[in-house]
DNA sequence: CCATCTTTGTGCACGCGTTCACAAAGACAT
DNA sequence: ATGTCTTTGTGAACGCGTGCACAAAGATGG
């Protein structure tokens, strides 16, 4: 869902399903509060509702993890949040560089979450002369002539790209080149990777449309709905849109 | 994938899947880049290498909107353009707010992403009344006191929850019972809302942690395969952790 | 008008992910 | 100990998404 042009082949790593490793730092967030009001334990059930899934699915996620829970009593949060927190590798410390120290990048660089949990922000890099030696964050900029230098240094693997589109791949390149094998892409572009880099990416605009196209059915079945046999002659999965020529109902 | 709590039940709308849904803004990219270089058409093999996707994968995405294409020659690029814009409902605007104007809520007023398709940015609201009459990306933040007014005098029906974690749930019901119908979550929390509500989430924290995931797994290989023959003592799927064991903490 | 060549549109099979439903396992009381 | 009750862990079925491979469709040239 994320990787920018690999095929993954699905990859079940050691056996755990993509789509599970994906929820772990769900689970993980909702059992950190339950640790911080020092619940000492909590059934399938109660977790599965506060992190917004199934229960039988939460059960099999865990059933990939081994056999953490207590038949008649539930799962022990201590111990749960450390067997997730060991997975997802979150045990040992990430040093992350930003690229490109625009609003996005500064906003992100100030954003707590980061620190929180194993992240710690190892660099800031822009290219802008005007930049370097400026304080974001609490952390001075570097030139992007450094990037190279940067990266291995501080023996960096996952780099962050809140660049202009423009220049997100070659900035791309350059990192894997370093050696950088995990990218957070926040630019709207297909980054293309060599093999065993991965690539996620964090598209507002993509995200935005989505919530467009399921709005537009909304309220096209609402009008539907509201309309009844007004709208007789065009009917059918033959219409070519919701909103047929005038919107009708919402914004001014 | 991003709705917070409710069961999707893989809501084929209109017989599009929602997969294809989420790769449409992606052809439409690919698609605007290509209409700006005046090229007049375009084969499902290169404009599945420009989206990162497989061809026959995109072939059938379009088979859903219709046969827009025509064989031995391609897809006429404005025309195809105009028909996903359709489809995704950017030939309308969308007004859209975002709550909680901190460094990120300002960063995506700034980001030049929104206005150019469809969405413009409507209101911006704070809780702080430090906030309230600043200008933020040439808008002036309002009060969240009148955040209902504001939604339903611009009939605004999406809304961006930028906001700390502790008060995203609260926001977001208010949001919904002003008239929001679809809300992009950037607080990290799951949020729970009605029927008919999307939500999707954007958590800079959980793709860390999966990128995490497969770089600690990518390095767990990368050891297995340097050590050889050495671990040979704890070997098999049944060994807990890269790290050993020490669980720290047992289940009392 | 026919042959050839390109590219679309899709039938089909396969694999992943989700969910149900239940047996097994353990806690707890008597 | 034994029975009851709660909750886990998982076998099995089902549906969605993906990718192969090919026939149909249309363009293009002779």
């Amino acid at each position: 869902m994320a990787t920018g042009r690999t095929h993954r082949p699905a990859t079940r790593s050691r056996g755990i399903p993509e789509a599970t490793v994906a929820r772990l730092p769900l689970y993980l967030r909702a059992l950190t509060a339950l640790s911080e009001r020092s619940v000492p334990t909590v059934s399938s059930e109660e977790l599965a509702a506060a992190a917004g899934v199934n229960s039988a699915k939460l059960r099999k996620d865990f059933s990939y993890l081994g056999s953490y829970g207590t038949r008649g009593v539930g799962y022990d949060v201590e111990y749960l949040v450390y067997q997730i927190s060991r997975e997802l590798g979150l045990t040992q410390d990430w040093p992350v560089v930003i690229v490109g120290i625009g609003n996005l990048g500064a906003a992100l660089a100030n954003y707590g979450g980061f620190a929180s949990r194993g992240f710690r922000v190892a660099a800031l890099i822009d290219a802008d002369p005007e930049m370097a030696g400026k304080q974001v964050a609490g952390i001075t900029v570097q030139h992007s002539d450094d990037l190279e230098k940067i990266i291995s240094d501080n023996g960096v693997s996952i780099g962050v790209i809140t660049t202009p589109p423009g220049v997100a791949q070659q900035v791309c390149e350059r990192l894997v080149a370093a050696g950088v094998t995990s990218i957070l892409n926040f630019a709207p572009t297909v980054l293309s990777v060599p093999d065993g880099v991965d690539v996620r990416k964090v598209d507002l605009s993509i995200e935005l449309q989505i919530l467009a196209f399921h709005e537009q059915r909304k309220a096209g079945e609402e009008a539907e709905s509201q309309a009844g046999a007004v709208a007789a002659a065009h009917q059918d999965d033959d219409e070519k849109g919701p909103d047929g020529d005038v919107p009708a109902v919402m914004p001014a």
